[in-house]
RNA sequence: GGCGUCGUGGCCAAGUGGCUAAGGCAGCGGAUUGCAAAUCCGCGAUCGUGGGUUCGACUCCCACCGACGCCUCCA
């Protein structure tokens, strides 16, 4: 099927052709692992997983890639990531954010690195994104790509694209590559140097050019070190990301990458030149793909401005003060085009959380009429047709759920086809069930907050029904307020009352 | 200063050089209900501002206003 694709490197919609007929090979930047993952990586994140569930759906076989940064490039200046990981480890453990036990001693940056891995995994696969259920083989760590990273940097000396300078640290040098800054449109002489304010003036002297970036930083006093050739120390942190993705995709260039906004300079600058630099090829990815950022309540997300949330803050309902369904959280991180700033707000999740419900309920409704039965259908089928070539239309994700409310709306009367349709559609959306599709942790349909309540809640739904055996309003109106104000929908039917726990 | 994205009803958000500018949420009216909820039916925008091109533009061009991102380790 056509795809097309907005890419950063030509600043235009292009079709979309992959080097290998009908396979595509796609590298996202993943998470720093110091800290839970916050909703706006998470934004970027699903804005890949989106794209590799709709070109899926499009038939193409993709192996998607995603790194783990857990070396620790944290001993620079003032900002030590390290400290400050520390004692944000010491913090949470005092909130309970981080159980008691779960990194015995803050001050390794291992067990952090763990820790924050496998939290990271957790919401990830909560929040249907795909390739969490392929770790470790998909999900690379940086830290067990050392030797791969010194090899590359050995190539880049070698081709002169990089240098050892005066005080040892290892440069690529940018001068060697003409095509440095195509990507973000910065050209050499129009980079300000330090202008985002995050130079140190001392470590700019040793360089050739302002714009060279560090490979390689011996340093025997930094936290996480290993050997090299040019002594104890510590990668730069672009060089992971070529390594990794050559060596788990297996070729020097690739389809696509995809990251956030704000990696396109100077991460995805670097990474293109140090992959490029070392394998002589014209492209490390032909397509560079770019989530903007998301906004809380209008505003950048920040922790001085208190509206920083984490994944899991959002689930558990620190920004609501309610349970919000892994769904609901991935439903409105996911329904927004990826080239505009999104906004997150309660409202949205309020939102959300009417869709997910009508979903959920329409899928019910469609697995009892057909006892789980569905029909084979493929993209020939209209209502498909136009779900799948809004996709394929640069990620239009509102058009397609265009199709999807304009198709809920019609007659489904041959449920097995409209069974087998939503769950075509689910398998990108992914939100009715969330995890469809997926191996490994199947979470229930309703997370298991949709059905029947607690043993409180259950009462006063019995309640409820007794008193309306004896026309007693009053109490059963009594009871369903209780039940509301607990985050119930109450049904009431001629002889029963059905509560459901709200999704958000 | 350089590079780039964007501005459609209360909110979110598609789309097209020309028949009635998708869809969702909220709101309003009605059916239903003991009252609600859920459900069903119905209702709202001339597309940031000012020019230009054109038989005709919200859609193309220019200017302006406004929002936002990046410019050395923040997705």
């Amino acid at each position: 099927m056509k795809f097309s694709i907005y890419n950063s490197l030509t600043n235009q919609q292009e079709s979309f052709t992959p080097i290998e007929k009908g396979v595509v090979k796609m590298y996202s930047c993943g998470p720093t692992v110091y800290d839970f993952a916050h909703i706006g990586n998470f934004r970027s994140f699903l804005f890949g997983d989106l794209m590799r569930r709709s070109l899926e759906l499009g038939g193409f076989a993709v192996q998607h890639v995603m790194n783990i940064t857990d070396v620790g490039h944290m001993v620079e200046g003032e900002d030590d990531k390290m400290l400050a990981a520390a004692s944000r480890v010491k913090e949470n453990k005092k909130s309970g954010r981080v159980p008691e036990g779960a990194i015995q001693d803050p001050n390794d940056p291992y067990q952090i690195a763990d820790f924050y891995t496998n939290a990271f995994l957790e919401d990830s696969r909560k929040l249907a994104y795909k390739v969490a259920y392929d770790y470790p083989a998909s999900v690379p760590k940086a830290t067990d790509y050392i030797p791969g990273m010194i090899e590359m940097i050995e190539v880049l000396i070698q081709r002169g694209h990089a240098y050892v300078s005066s005080d040892g640290v290892v440069y690529f040098s940018v001068e060697s590559f003409p095509e440095y800054g195509s990507l973000s449109g910065n050209t050499m002489d129009k980079l300000q140097s330090g202008a985002g304010g995050r130079v140190s003036d001392t470590n700019q002297s040793m360089k050739k050019h302002p714009a060279d970036f560090l490979l390689w930083k011996p340093d025997q006093k930094h936290i996480m070190k290993w050997e090299s050739p040019w002594g104890v120390g510590y990668p730069g942190w672009h060089i992971e990301c070529s390594v990794m993705a050559k060596a788990v995709l297996g070729q020097s260039r690739i389809d696509i990458h995809t990251g956030g906004e704000d990696l396109i300079f100077p991460h995805h600058e670097c990474e293109i030149a140090q992959s490029c630099g070392c394998s002589g090829e014209s492209h490390f990815a032909n397509y560079w793909v770019h989530a903007r950022f998301l906004f809380v309540e209008g505003e950048k997300m920040s922790k001085s401005k208190g509206n920083f949330f984490t994944a899991r803050d959002v689930l558990e309902g620190k920004v609501t003060g309610k349970p919000v369904h892994p769904a609901v959280l991935r439903f409105e991180l996911i329904k927004s085009h990826y080239r505009s700033n999104m906004n997150f707000t309660v409202k949205g999740l309020t939102d959300s959380a009417a869709t997910i419900t009508k979903l959920i309920d329409f899928r019910a409704m469609l697995e009892s009429k057909t006892g789980g039965k569905s029909a084979e259908v493929d993209l020939s089928h209209p209502v498909l047709g136009d779900f799948s070539n809004a996709l394929a239309d640069d990620l239009n994700i509102a058009g397609a759920l265009g199709v999807m409310h304009n198709w809920l709306k019609t007659d489904h009367r041959d449920a097995e086809l409209s069974l087998a349709i939503l769950k075509k559609m689910n398998s990108v959306l992914s939100i009715a069930p969330i995890n469809e599709g997926t191996d490994g942790v199947e979470v229930a349909a309703d997370g298991g907050q949709h059905g029947d309540g607690d043993a409180q809640a259950e009462d006063w739904r019995q309640q409820m029904v007794d008193a309306r055996k004896n026309k007693d309003f009053a109490t059963s109106d009594q009871m369903r307020d209780k039940l509301v104000d607990a985050g119930y929908d109450v049904q009431i039917g001629k002889t029963d009352v059905t509560i459901k726990k709200k999704l958000a």
